[in-house]
DNA sequence: ACAGAAGTCCGATAATCGTCGTACAATCAA
DNA sequence: TTGATTGTACGACGATTATCGGACTTCTGT
């Protein structure tokens, strides 16, 4: 059993924009694009059950945000920057560069 | 009764990211990106009713992706591209950079 | 062999979303 | 005033979504 990922041509804006609509999957790439290496699901500072989470790295993966490998029992994930730079330049880097928590104006 | 219009400074991105994940809303905007004047809700290329087409330039004004107001029965849209790019730089042009319509790679 | 760890898969549930039709309000032109 | 135009408001409907718990699979270490 192989894990679907989109290839690089078939990345679409609106999927991608959905995929990073959510601030749990926005927390998620942001911890990936500021990690060295790819990290299991359960590196992740995700307030969410197990189910959940497994829920939302699949909808990052099919979406062509990210890349899924198993190793073992863990599966590590990267951001797929390359892929996601040529088909959308600076879409990625600018939802980066957002400030990282939106803060609530005290 | 005056329009709800978030802030500059209120705009969240998790929320202007789902503003643009439709591709419905996603052909509105850049409609209104080459367009030189404000134009009212009837001038758009969509194929949908009219109550849905309510619907989606609210859901894009309550994001603060659009301005909308009203002159006569009309309500004149416009992109609020310094607020987009004062809050999330690059981030509008790397959406209107996008291919315009994900050919299906014939 | 066995226990723990890492995640998935399978419903289920409540909330949200996109869509519609119809009724309505406001303006403008004749 | 009458009628056309522009768009909203109000449900309603089906589809999708985010969430969960619990059972399950697969690997790893002892």
């Amino acid at each position: 059993m192989t894990l679907y990922h989109p290839q690089a041509d078939e990345l679409e804006l609106a999927t991608v924009l959905h995929a990073l609509s959510d601030p749990q999957r926005l927390g998620i790439v942001r911890e990936l694009s500021s990690a060295s290496e790819p990290q299991p699901c359960g590196a992740f500072d995700v307030n969410v059950s197990k189910s959940t989470c497994t829920h939302h790295f699949r909808v990052l993966r099919e979406a062509g945000v990210i890349e899924q490998r198993q190793l073992g029992t863990s599966r590590l994930n990267s951001l797929r920057r390359d892929d996601l730079d040529a088909r959308f330049p600076g879409l990625l880097d600018a939802v980066l560069a957002a400030a990282p928590a939106e803060p609530a104006i005290a």
